[in-house]
DNA sequence: CGTGCTCTTGAACTTCGTCAATATTTGTGG
DNA sequence: CCACAAATATTGACGAAGTTCAAGAGCACG
């Protein structure tokens, strides 16, 4: 049972979508993607139970982070790719002169590392925004399976793609949009992808601080935390620290669509 | 002989850096990689003669596009990647509301369409903003070849790869930097960039108008023209329309590093 | 040799950042 | 389990950076 707060709802944690997780932690042996629930969600998304065989070996370990742990970092050689299986996570960016940009969050199913294919070395560091664990996919052994096995080839493909396609949204966000819409723009996104993963699209708790949420979007904490206050003070969601609840999901679609409306 | 004008000095044109271009624009027929004058800045990026070889028969055309001309469209069917040979393009995305983001702009050897694999479908337009031809490599050749073809695979690993690090080095830019610092920026990566192709390093031509830098770096037409203005007072450069001669780069250089020096 | 289009420059205004004070929560060790 | 310290969040007042609006100058193309 988890501990709840007095007269507080209790706090809705990351639930464990993956096979046989709790035992699997203490055992890391063989972990197949068929018999895993992520599959939906993760590298292969829409392969046959016969495609999902071929995958066995893939994924040869897995990996477990605790919050605030680095999976990876900056500058470090690169080898393999990893798929979150619980928790969450962070990227980040920063200059010469110590500016960061988070580059992304990332949540069960999603793929980490990419970045590191160009010039073997990543290029960002991965964070753990609370414990948490994933799949380390070898890279070499991901390019070797998908030599012969092309749905896999074709599926890795469109998973950079997808990438670079999330990345050219946040630059036009980054570019283009005012405070409220970012931040708009930036719950939808999250609680889009948390019911894509069976949670509620209306009640969350971030797994991430105000610096955080800041520092992906472009804004001072200052600017998350007043602008969280007046969707609240508008009616659009109940904000309490890091939980909240999205009263008028339209409401604030409008604000993203519409500049000044 | 290029045409000048009365006074001032020869507009320096993008030079043919790949092989017999002129017939081979009038005459579109089978066009090696392996005799292609961009091989050490595009795809074969560090292939050997050998590897070269087996690049035959992946592009399969060219394809010119006249000055504001588009190479693809946003939500046209993907079937090819696009190797710039000539010419200048932009890449943008917009949101619902019609606001418009620049993605980035490329130049001989790099590569266009990678948005497109996610979906089946592009996710930005392309748009010439000079005269342009580029090489069509069909991506279902590019991935059956990179099956049998280590090297390609790898290098065309590396090159979505590297499209992401590049993204993730704008959305710092975006989301960190003050005004004189992002066209700083932006100036010394295309000045870079020109410098690998053979240009002169401090002098050039901007072959974009102020708007289109302004959305590319998340700014007004009238702050890019201001930043270029002081820029030519504090005598880092020589501004004159279009016409840039870079005086200091490390001025500019410091203007990145470091915010406030 | 006009007529766009592009660029420059000024002035008022808006948004967000900075600085500062305070509140709330979380984590730690007694 | 409580108390204290550290981290996180809220809110206000003020200022700086960049946008908006507007007018005019410079080039480029037909």
């Amino acid at each position: 049972m988890l501990k709840t707060l007095p007269g507080a709802t209790p706090l809705p944690t990351t639930p464990d979508l993956s096979a046989a997780s709790s035992v699997a932690a203490l055992q890391p042996l063989k972990v197949a993607c068929a018999s895993c629930n992520l599959r939906e969600l993760c590298l292969p998304v829409g392969m046959t139970a016969n495609d999902l065989a071929r995958l066995d070996g893939l994924v040869d370990k897995r990996r477990s982070v605790p919050r605030g742990g680095h999976l990876f970092r900056n500058g470090e050689h690169f080898e393999a790719i990893y798929a979150v299986r619980t928790g969450f996570f962070k990227t980040c960016v920063s200059s010469e002169d110590g500016r960061e940009q988070v580059t992304g969050f990332q949540m069960a199913g999603e793929l980490l590392g990419l970045d590191g294919i160009s010039s073997d070395h990543h290029h960002c560091d991965a964070i753990a925004l609370e414990d948490s664990s994933v799949c380390v996919i070898s890279y070499a052994q991901l390019e070797n399976l998908s030599r012969e096995f092309t749905v896999l080839q074709h599926q890795f493909h469109k998973i950079m793609s997808r990438e670079i396609v999330r990345d050219h949204g946040v630059m036009l966000l980054l570019g283009n949009m005012r405070a409220e819409e970012r931040l708009a723009a930036f719950l939808l996104n999250l609680t889009q992808r948390l019911e894509a993963r069976g949670f509620s699209a209306s009640s969350l708790v971030l797994r991430m601080t105000r610096v955080e949420i800041g520092t992906y979007l472009g804004l001072k904490l200052e600017t998350v935390s007043r602008t969280f206050s007046k969707f609240h003070d508008d009616g659009l969601m109940e904000v309490k620290q890091r939980q909240l609840r999205i009263l008028d999901q339209a409401g604030l679609q409008a604000l993203v669509n519409n500049s000044r409306c």
